[in-house]
RNA sequence: GCCGGAGUGGUGGAAUUGGUAUACACGCUCGACUUAAAAUCGGGUCCCUUACGGGAUGCGGGUUCGAUUCCCGCCUCCGGCACCA
């Protein structure tokens, strides 16, 4: 008897796989519809961790048995290669990022063929290649000329101990920098943005119709965040100026006793000569400028702020005038940066009408002020006795308001003053205007003779070839940009890139994505959610706009995945020593092993965490040694009738629970199988061979193995899925319950699909039924086929 | 605070969507094999009870012949948002 060797096994079939370019795909294969099984592509770290065997090797279960179900499957792979770590690692290390991205994505390269994934490498793509990032400055470009993509000033995430912007993802949430753990400040700077927010709406409606899990629907609508409100002008006395306020109850309007701007609200400035307390005002301004965000929205922080004196508005709706504060409870970029304030009816309101001793005046009737619900109106002279909900409309057109919708979500910042990303393909003139630079001149090559030591600027900056360049295309005084972009802009478009990764002229061939877009499942960290998985959401429906893409939705279906913990049930981390190498798990009991150990945690679908259990996998290779174990079994018998009864059902529900991600009860189902062939009796090796065909995508190494040794040529994996037979699902005999008022008194074996009548017959003959049945008469049966039968008395 | 998701054995999790709760696996335990251990194989394993029975799917109600599943009210955990007007 040979042994389970995965060492050699898994190194065979992964050399001939590859020689055979086994899982390289066609655009199109007559009779085969296509699908597009979509895995986030990894930051090439250097290393390759649990999550990643999570995150590819399982969707592979799912490509693999669509492509046995007659399925033509596109399941790439690719690198996210530009950011922080490779610049980071060079300054530390002294090494040129390029070199250190390239030598990681070749060790990378070589952990992920270790599992054996059918992916298809030719397809490969890494967003640092200037075949790729000349295509995404290229959609910039797109985005710039269609007015999507604008400079502009804006408050960014500045590091005073390194001297530089940081992303507001790598602003922690206690307001520190991830890497120098110094406190972030506020920066005003001229930075480039995309007009995400032009898709707000479309990018919060359009889920409605996507057949996505709620929670992630959910967090999307969160981080949007789109309130419907009105805006509203209060003029200021004595002067031309207004004050334009955003409200979601504009029905409140007569309880408005106060206003108050953002310290950054331009009108304080014009309005200097007329506020008798200048200078108390600007030093107000200035201490919360200081302040970062973290220390001004704190919830527990006492209300301040400073009245503008002299300074005074008029409520539009009963004419009074009412003083104008300024205090930084009020942000400037949510809104129109200043507030109609109603004390009587919103807490913070409320809150700072008591500390500034500011009249209150009651305009709904409910509870105890503040009283934030539903309810009448009062003291609002002609809509008295009004629903507030209607009011809201009255009220707003009554004043001259527009009812409007608002939004928390910002434009996208994609400047970024760091080194390994794609530089921002724009000029400046000897004026310091901003021109695109012409297509002929992509990619815009990152310059290589740079360096790090800069405080507060790009490295870009540093360079002379890139003056150098720009100078001689351009003209003496030209400037190249020196920011290179947000690396949430290469992913934002690199699945379309799979789809046509050496094309030189276009960044993606519509005709290639009408074969594959949209995405029919993309599988990723739940991170991502309002991320990349929002900008690329964003970026497809403006391209759509742009007629360079084919749908309005990029991913038919999203998934998130969980998270695998180490043994002790904490996140892994290399402080707390319970890091998983799946290398070495990989060496002791083998990649199919992993992989289904894997699948078989929980569902695949839900976000679940799961500690890493060793006993686990222990189990999932006892049930790989027993497989190895009947198919040395198999010639020359015959299949027992409860093992091909299981073989159909198994067949059946694993068929149908890979088309749900729940891979853990289709090998629960495998092993229920193999139990049963080890019990009752043998297998033919035909029938066999069907089961090797269904637990191909889970275990592909093995069972190609054992495929060769039964006799078979042709790889397993271009072998098509076995067909269940509806008859062999059935036995003679089903057992049911027999109840007496809904409780489980005996069960009785009959034939299957038994008349109500014959079942009846059977179950009162039972010992058991009888004595609980007693004298007393049955007043009503319930009789569910196959199943039950209730006796009420 | 607002919104979303989820609570089932010692553990990960099943349950044909209203029909025999706890499949499968881990762990534990008893036994076989062994000088012994590991590995392997076989039995047991929700709780109470000697048994007959009874009770359990976060808690309390309801609908129903029958509820993990549906409805109402709480509690806890996870996730998103949050001085967002």
């Amino acid at each position: 008897m040979r042994s389970y060797d995965h060492r050699k096994i898994e190194a065979k079939w992964q050399e001939k796989w590859e020689k055979e370019k086994l899982y390289e795909v066609k655009d199109e294969v007559a009779g085969r519809k296509n699908r597009y099984v979509l895995v986030e592509y990894p930051y090439p770290s250097g290393n390759l961790h649990i999550g990643h065997w999570y995150a590819f090797s399982v969707p592979d279960i799912y490509a693999r048995a669509k492509r046995m179900q007659g399925e033509n499957v596109l399941f790439p792979m690719g690198f996210d290669s530009f950011g922080l770590p490779a610049e980071n690692a060079a300054i530390k290390n002294k090494v040129d990022p390029r070199e250190w991205t390239e030598e990681n994505i070749k060790t990378m390269t070589k952990q992920l063929k270790s599992m054996g994934n059918s992916f298809d490498w030719s397809r490969r793509l890494a967003a640092s290649d200037p075949d790729y990032y000349k295509w995404t400055q290229w959609l910039f470009l797109k985005f710039l000329d269609a007015g999507l993509a604008y400079r502009g000033k804006a408050a960014v995430n500045w590091d005073p101990v390194d001297q530089t912007v940081l992303a507001n993802e790598q602003v922690l949430p206690d307001g520190t920098g991830e890497r120098s753990g110094a406190k972030v400040e506020r920066r005003y700077l001229e930075q480039w943005f995309i007009r995400i927010t032009d898709y707000a709406d479309r990018l919060v409606d359009d889920l409605e119709v996507l057949e996505w899990p709620e929670q992630i629907k959910e967090s999307q609508r969160n981080w949007i965040g789109r309130k419907s409100g009105a805006e509203i002008d209060f003029k200021v006395t004595g002067t031309s100026e207004k004050i334009k306020v955003f409200t979601t109850r504009p029905d409140t309007l007569f309880g408005a006793t106060y206003m108050v701007l953002a310290p950054e609200h331009e009108l304080a400035e014009k309005l200097k000569n007329s506020i008798s307390n200048w200078s108390k005002v600007t030093k107000y301004i200035k201490e919360a400028e200081l302040k970062s965000d973290i220390d001004r929205t704190a919830l527990d922080k006492e209300k301040t702020g400073v009245l503008l004196e002299g300074v005074s508005a008029i409520n539009p709706a009963n004419e009074s005038e009412i003083p104008v504060y300024i205090a930084d409870y009020v942000l400037a970029h949510y809104g129109t940066g200043a507030i109609m304030a109603v004390p009587a009816h919103d807490e913070r309101d409320h809150e700072f009408a008591v500390k500034f001793g500011i009249e209150e005046v009651e305009v709904v009737e409910g509870g105890n002020i503040p009283y934030t619900g539903e309810g009448i109106l009062k003291n609002s002279g002609e809509f008295n006795g009004m629903d507030n909900e209607d009011a809201k409309i009255k009220i707003t057109e009554r004043v001259g308001g527009a009812l409007t919708n608002n939004y928390k979500l910002r434009d996208w910042l994609v400047s970024r003053q760091r080194y390994w990303g794609a530089p921002i393909p724009v000029v400046y003139d000897p004026n310091g205007n901003p021109h695109p630079i012409p297509e002929e001149h992509l990619p815009w090559l990152l310059p290589q003779d740079i360096s790090f030591d800069v405080k507060g600027k790009s490295p870009l900056s540093t360079s002379k070839e890139f003056v150098e360049r720009t100078e001689s295309i351009f003209g003496q005084g030209w400037t190249p940009e020196m920011d290179t972009f947000d690396t949430f802009v290469d992913s934002s478009w690199y699945f379309l890139r799979y789809l046509d990764p050496k094309n030189e002229s276009d960044f993606s061939d519509i005709k290639k994505q009408k074969k594959w877009m949209p995405v029919d499942m993309y599988s990723g960290g739940a991170e991502h959610t309002t991320m990349h998985v929002l900008y690329s959401r964003f970026f497809y429906k403006a391209l759509f706009d742009l007629k360079l893409v084919t749908d309005k939705e990029p991913y038919k279906v999203r998934m998130n995945r969980g998270i695998i913990l180490g043994t002790d049930g904490a996140k892994m981390s290399k402080s707390k020593g319970n890091v998983i190498d799946p290398d070495d798990q990989v060496k002791n009991v083998g990649a199919d092993c992993v992989k289904m150990y894997l699948a078989f945690v929980g569902p695949y679908g839900e976000v679940g965490t799961y500690p890493w259990d060793m006993g686990g996998i222990a189990g999932i290779r006892r049930f790989l040694e027993r497989v190895w174990g009947v198919s040395e079994k198999v010639e020359g018998t015959e299949t027992s009738e409860n093992v091909r009864r299981e073989l159909n059902k198994t067949i059946k529900k694993v068929e149908e629970d890979i088309d749900e991600f729940k891979f853990n009860t289709a090998i629960s189902q495998m092993m229920i199988l193999v139990n049963k062939i080890e019990k009752e009796g043998p297998i033919s090796k035909g029938d066999f061979m069907k089961f090797l065909r269904v637990l191909a995508p889970f275990a592909p190494h093995l069972t190609e193995e054992i495929w060769e040794g039964i006799g078979n040529k042709k790889s397993l994996h271009l072998d098509d899925w076995p067909i269940y037979e509806e008859k062999y699902l059935q036995s003679e005999e089903v057992k049911i319950a027999v109840q007496v008022n809904g409780k489980v008194r005996a069960t009785i074996s009959i034939p299957t699909d038994s008349s109500e009548e014959e079942t009846i017959k059977v179950a009162k003959k039972d010992n058991v039924v009888s004595k609980w049945l007693g004298d007393s008469k049955v007043k009503k049966q319930i009789y569910v086929k196959n199943r039950l039968i209730n006796f009420v008395t």
